[in-house]
DNA sequence: GCAAACCCGACTATTCAAGTCGGGATTTTA
DNA sequence: TAAAATCCCGACTTGAATAGTCGGGTTTGC
């Protein structure tokens, strides 16, 4: 498990995207200004998240990028695995480290529950993610 | 925030020390041999693990390693810290990614609560850490 | 005195992160 | 019709960090 820029650059354009989703295809250099990344970095992470079909491409002039699915459907957790950034802390290399091995699973399985009730509409509104002092954690 | 062979061996030493601990001292290269790992990388862990104060150490013949606190007493989060496993996500190099800072604050805050709910002695016990399958979420 | 075992600072090779490059293809605009 | 804007793509570079090593000192028990 590593969080990288991948991931955080990732869930940060893709956050752009959806609050500038409304005024048509977005080009990657405008939020390579507005979130002070290197557009040609930018570039390769849409190329994944286009792959995975969580957005949509438009060549030419006046291209760009939008999302493929409504921002409530789209949890950080898609973003995080469309650019291939690792949650997963499990690495049993044998049978001996069983007890750990259950306690990197189960970490892993925290993340994840925790990024996949996490949408991009949800952190358009600024709603605070379960878990947080502000998030009163539900069921 | 990443997971690396620091922590995931840490735990795992401290884990065999937990194990082995009524038989007095632990030395590193019988951990090492349990757990197939590098004595010499081991040792520079068990190095931060006795400056954070959570083993101490016997010098000289017979001598090893042992649990500073019980094992009830020892989280995983503790060990984390004490090899400098950065669990932090939260990277803010500007205010304007204030809704993104708040995701990864809240998944830090998420890992630590997980990993200070999990104890050395629950290790042992082969308790399943909550939010796995078998360990039921209590409040 | 020797072996076992901790102690310590410094070092190395490999891997990966972060980013770049150079040019092709498509679409719109003047 | 050419230029500009923008996506497309494989390959590449540099620096940082990981995983582990080294070499010798000190302490303790037998």
């Amino acid at each position: 498990m590593r969080l990288t820029t991948r991931g955080r650059y990732a869930v940060t354009a893709m956050l752009d995207l959806a609050l500038h989703s409304e005024q048509g295809p977005v080009c990657v250099n405008a939020i390579a200004r507005r979130q002070d990344i290197s557009a040609a970095y930018l570039e390769r992470l849409f190329r994944a998240l286009r792959d995975r079909g969580l957005v949509c491409s438009t060549r030419g002039a006046r291209g760009g990028y939008e999302l493929c699915r409504c921002a409530g459907e789209i949890s950080v957790a898609d973003i995080m695995a469309a650019v291939d950034e690792p949650l997963d802390a499990t690495r049993c290399a044998s049978a001996r480290n069983r007890l750990t091995c259950e306690l990197w699973s189960g970490l892993t399985q925290h993340v994840r529950d925790y990024l996949e009730n996490v949408t991009l509409a949800q952190l358009c509104r600024g709603d605070s993610p379960p878990g947080t002092a502000a998030g009163v954690s539900k069921s």
